[in-house]
DNA sequence: ACCTGAACACCGTTCAAGT
DNA sequence: ACCTGAACACCGTTCAAGT
């Protein structure tokens, strides 16, 4: 992974890479709050105030640290796959990475506008041109994609999180909520109560594609209207 | 406003619902950061412990501010509309309530399975249900529906956080983010480059909503596949 | 140029002590 | 039952001082 040392005496020097990678880490282990500069200054065996030399500050290295994964989720090889499949598939790969680092629902949402959202946009968009929207809605339709996808990764990451703090793992927790809806008010909260009991057992990778789905249907059916 | 004193020697006694008001105001004033314990003590004129008596932590109180928000942004009026209209209604109501207080994006994905959360859950699934949506997509469905509105959110969230922090307005934000695509990379960011010009005169709200028709257009074109 | 580590100005939360 | 306010265990960030 590290390329060997060049020969110079300190082969471990601190640097921009090493710190986002530790950071990486440490949000693996511990979430959000799991990330702080001592701790992260302590595993590069060097004082808080060093990091400051290489990075701006705590939202810089949290942006960079989600672009780290970010970039590889949308590196996707070209495919003569069609293009809806192609957003399934970039979709998917978000999806997971957002599963396999909880953290980084919030961290997007933090991100807008820099690199890691753009890769994303990018990725997407270019589906979104070659599925044949009109150049009037291409960017809405694409905005559309993104903030559905960032809105479940930030879902994915409040429950991990709370999931963490009480200790629980995730069907405990679901089951807990479950529990909560089915005791609401009948007459207030009829449609929470009736799905309540499906809550725990669902798939959230189908339902996120089922999403996904949606809104692409929604795109082929503008088409169709716009053809006519 | 505020009802008159009711003869009692203490016409403030501390509450939860007076604690929860100020949050808000907190809230309204300097964003999540501007809510902390000791400026909220200050405000209602008492000690930081003594809001423990009230509320159970930072996170109970956020979601409890975040709670009275969406109360009153879902709560429409029984009407006659098509359930798409009134889809489009809530949505526009909530994305009013994110816009005027751009905290709730973020306290909303922390507040997954609570309270406003199930609120807005309820009255979108309501409206899937009278959509004639089967039982079995009703939860994927409506939950893609909220995904997408929180996820618009938690952005509109960032972006107001990130022009506060730099004492920006939206539009010298947005116009700044625009300057920084238009520079990308011709070859690996060609789709952003292309939307830059359009993003700081875009319309917020009326994108939002197109998001929102693009998945209505997706679930009545399922309806169709499947009554054929 | 890069790193050290003490210091600063904060946080949320607890808890003995009061009324 | 409810409130006080000092204390605890943290934070991110800065900055003089070192190499």
């Amino acid at each position: 992974m590290s390329k060997p040392p060049s020969g110079r005496r300190k082969e471990s020097a601190l640097s921009r890479e090493r710190i986002v990678a530790e950071a990486v880490a440490l949000l693996d282990e511990g979430g959000e709050p799991g990330l702080t500069f001592r701790a992260l200054a302590d595993r590069l065996a060097t004082g808080a105030g060093a990091l400051y030399w290489h990075i701006d500050d705590k939202r810089d290295l949290l942006i960079a640290a989600c672009d780290a994964i970010i970039a590889s989720a949308v590196d996707t090889p070209a495919s003569k796959a069609t293009p809806e499949t192609r957003i399934r598939t970039i979709a998917g790969r978000l999806f997971d990475a957002m599963d396999a680092h909880p953290w980084i629902g919030g961290a997007l949402t933090q991100a807008g506008g820099t690199l890691p959202a753009v890769r994303i946009l990018e990725s997407l968009g270019q589906q979104v041109q070659a599925l044949g929207v009109p150049q009037k809605q291409q960017w809405s339709t694409t905005s559309a994609l993104m903030s559905y996808i960032t809105g479940v990764g930030g879902e994915n990451a409040a429950r991990s999180q709370l999931a963490r703090r009480h200790g629980f793992d995730r069907s405990r927790l679901l089951t807990e909520v479950s529990q909560t809806w089915a005791a609401l008010d009948a007459q207030a909260f009829p449609f929470a109560r009736q799905v309540a009991a499906r809550l725990p057992t669902h798939d959230d990778r189908a339902d996120f594609l089922a999403g996904i789905d949606l809104i692409l249907r929604g795109i082929s059916a503008s088409a169709q209207r716009h053809r006519r």
